[in-house]
This record gives C-alpha cells, sequence and structure tokens, in this order.
DNA sequence: ACTAAAATATACCGATTGGTATATTAATTT
DNA sequence: AAATTAATATACCAATCGGTATATTTTAGT
C-alpha cells in the first residue's frame, strides 16, 4: 500500500462520518480540511473533486455496515437467527459507531434522490444488494425446510427493509429508542414466525 | 389579507416544493427569487432571514399532508377505513403533487437530525402528532368495538409509520413503486386484521 | 548520499453564499 | 390629490464556496 493509497483511505475514513452527518451539500471542503488535518491541496491532490471523496464515503460507510452485519450472520448456522442480526443491529445503531448519524442508505438516499444522480445511483444499488441479500437467505431457508414453503421472499424483504428504515429514521431524529425498539420488537416476531 | 400577509402566503407556496426537494442548505435565497419571481429585498422584507422561510416552508409542507389525509379520513365512518386512507394515500404519493418531492417529514428528518435544531423539533413535532393521531383512532375503534380489544395502539402506530417512512424512501430513491406497492399492501393486510 | 518522483502546502481564482442599507415604487389614508 | 406608510427593487457587503496553479517538502529508487 503506497503512502498516496494510505492517505487516500485515511482521508475516507476520516471525512466519511461527516458526510453521513452533514450531508452531500452541507459538507464544504473546509470540513474534510479539519477532519483530516490535511490542507485543500493535499486532498485535491488524492481525489479529482469533492464528488469523488463523497462518493468513496458512502461506499466506505455502507461497506462498514455490510460487513459488520455479514460477520455477525455468518457466525450463525441457522437461517432465521441469520435474520435476525437485521433487528439487532439496528436496535443498538445509535451505539454503533458507524451508524450513529444514521443509516447512510437512508440520509443519502433522502438528499440524493432529486439532487445527485451519482449519489443515487450508489443508494438505490445499496437498497438492491440488501433485498438480493435478505431474499436469498429466506430461498435458502425455505429449501433447507427452516421456513416455511409459502412464505414470499420478495415481501418479507420490503417489509423487513421498510420498518428498518422507517424506525431508524424516528429513532435518530427524535433522539429516543422507544418507537426504535417497538419495531424491531415487531420484526423479530416477524422473523420468529417463518419458522417452518 | 393584507398585501404583505398574502405576498408572504405566497413566498411560502412557492418555496415550499424546492425546500422540500433540495433540502434546507441546498436551497440557497437565489433558488427562492427564481420560485418566486421576486428579489431577495422582497423575500427579506416578509422574512427575517433563510431559517424563517424554511421553517414555513415546513409547516406548510406538512400541512398539505396533513388536511389532506385528514380530509380523507373524516369522510369515512369506520375506523378500520379512516385507516387504510393511509397506505391508500403513500401508495400514490409519487403521483400527489404535494408528495412527489417525497414525505416532508422524512426529508426534513434525515437532513435536519444532525444540523438544524429548529428544523429537527417541528420534523419531531410531526411524527409526535402523527403517532398521536393513530393511536386515537386505535383507541376509539376499540371502545367502539370495531377494533380487537387486544391491539397495541403504541406497536401499531410505530410499525405503520415506520413501514409507510421505509417504504416511501425507497420507492422516491428509486423511482419505482414495486417495493412501495408490496408494504403497502402488507400494512393494508395488517389493518384488516384489526377487525374485532 | 543524490536524484527523480510523488505528496503536500501555499496562495490564489471567480462564483456564490446569506444578508443589509438604501433607493424606488405602490398602496393606503386623510 | 397630497402625504404617509408599506412593499419591493437595486446595489452592495464580507465570508465562504469548490477548485487550481505553483511552490515546497517528503518519500522512494539507485
Amino acid at each position: 500500500m503506497s503512502k498516496a493509497e494510505r492517505t487516500r483511505q485515511f482521508i475516507i475514513e476520516k471525512t466519511a462520518p461527516i458526510f453521513n452527518a452533514k450531508g452531500y451539500v452541507g459538507t464544504s471542503m473546509n470540513d474534510l480540511m479539519n477532519a483530516t488535518g490535511l490542507t485543500k491541496g493535499s486532498i485535491y491532490g488524492n481525489f479529482e473533486n469533492k464528488d469523488e471523496v463523497a462518493l468513496a464515503a458512502f461506499d466506505h460507510n455502507f461497506g462498514a455496515v455490510v460487513s459488520y452485519i455479514k460477520f455477525k450472520i455468518e457466525e450463525r448456522p441457522q437461517i432465521i437467527d441469520k435474520l435476525l442480526v437485521y433487528p439487532e443491529t439496528y436496535r443498538n445503531f445509535l451505539q454503533l459507531p458507524f451508524l450513529k448519524a444514521g443509516c447512510p442508505v437512508l440520509n443519502t438516499a433522502t438528499e440524493a434522490d432529486d439532487t445527485h444522480p451519482m449519489l443515487r445511483k450508489k443508494a438505490i444499488n445499496a437498497l438492491k444488494l440488501w433485498k438480493a441479500s435478505v431474499e436469498k437467505y429466506i430461498e435458502i431457508g425455505i429449501e433447507k425446510k427452516e421456513i416455511k414453503g409459502n412464505i414470499n421472499a420478495a415481501e418479507f424483504s420490503a417489509v423487513l427493509m421498510s420498518l428498518i428504515e422507517g424506525a431508524v429514521m424516528q429513532a435518530k431524529v427524535t433522539g429516543t429508542s422507544t418507537v426504535l425498539n417497538i419495531t424491531m420488537d415487531f420484526l423479530e416476531k416477524m422473523i420468529k414466525d417463518l419458522k417452518a
């Protein structure tokens, strides 16, 4: 890993939380300089423009969530237990360092939908990956007879994702976890109800 | 209604959709001038600063949703039918002029949670009103024996709101309604299941 | 240790930001 | 119709925006 590659990674890691908290337009080059301790010339030496930093920051933020969840899922042998990772994770998202500014997909989607096509595309793709992953587990669960055969994977993933994103939004803005906990309780019941 | 009051209202109506689409930081005074056809001096003659326009714009955007839903709810005598207004409305939100830029509560909450305390407070209050309204209908429904007695109003409102907000976010960013329709189908089933 | 190249800092650019003081126009009152 | 007040437009402000050209420093290869 060259010096430049390390610096690039350093910039991404330091600025990613700021982009997630303040959004794309809300984050200035000055913010990036303060967060990294580097000067503007140094940042522009490693990135073409602000867009490129923001896009890399999103990948980093989303990647952190994905790898955390993936790790927890892979620890568990049973499909139902794997799916329970989602409510368990988001129930405590305010305490998780890479999620305390909120879900990067949610934040990026609501800001970029009408304003920033490239970030929007990233958010769309993240949703697609998440959906595909949940559906795959449902299908595997059905195959393995761990999940009832009549479960609709597309419906279940839509409900799971909507519940999480909607509850995360409410918890983040209010600063309280009551609605989040109630919603995650409901989701856990739903997941356990999948059992064949 | 004085000229000034009419102008103030005019500014709010013309700029509210822009604030909802581009967000608070993403909307500039220039945007407000273009949207109204008025000059900066004229806008500042009717509002103290950009904040005051943004706060009034949020009230207007949220008020539009509330009055639309309230009207539809009041048309229906049965509690279950009243609650069905929510999925019916949000299922078509991309076609409704005051919602086509997305839910103002969702948009404002995700932008303002870490950045703009006054807008954040407005979003929190909007959620509180929505929650109280849903819970009230549940309680009335139970009293009137239209809804099962063992239904938890707090749980139901949390799930209803999370499902809607999460699905709206996904529909808005992807530009497609499949996930939204699936989720609203699920919510409708849940509401019909409340029946005593 | 010397040199070439890569990485970072400095100083600047024009454009735009939110905001204001003042001039001008339009509406209201007498 | 004249005078007063309210509403709007014009012209400007300092600060900040994202971005760049160039100078300086640091790193890596010989």
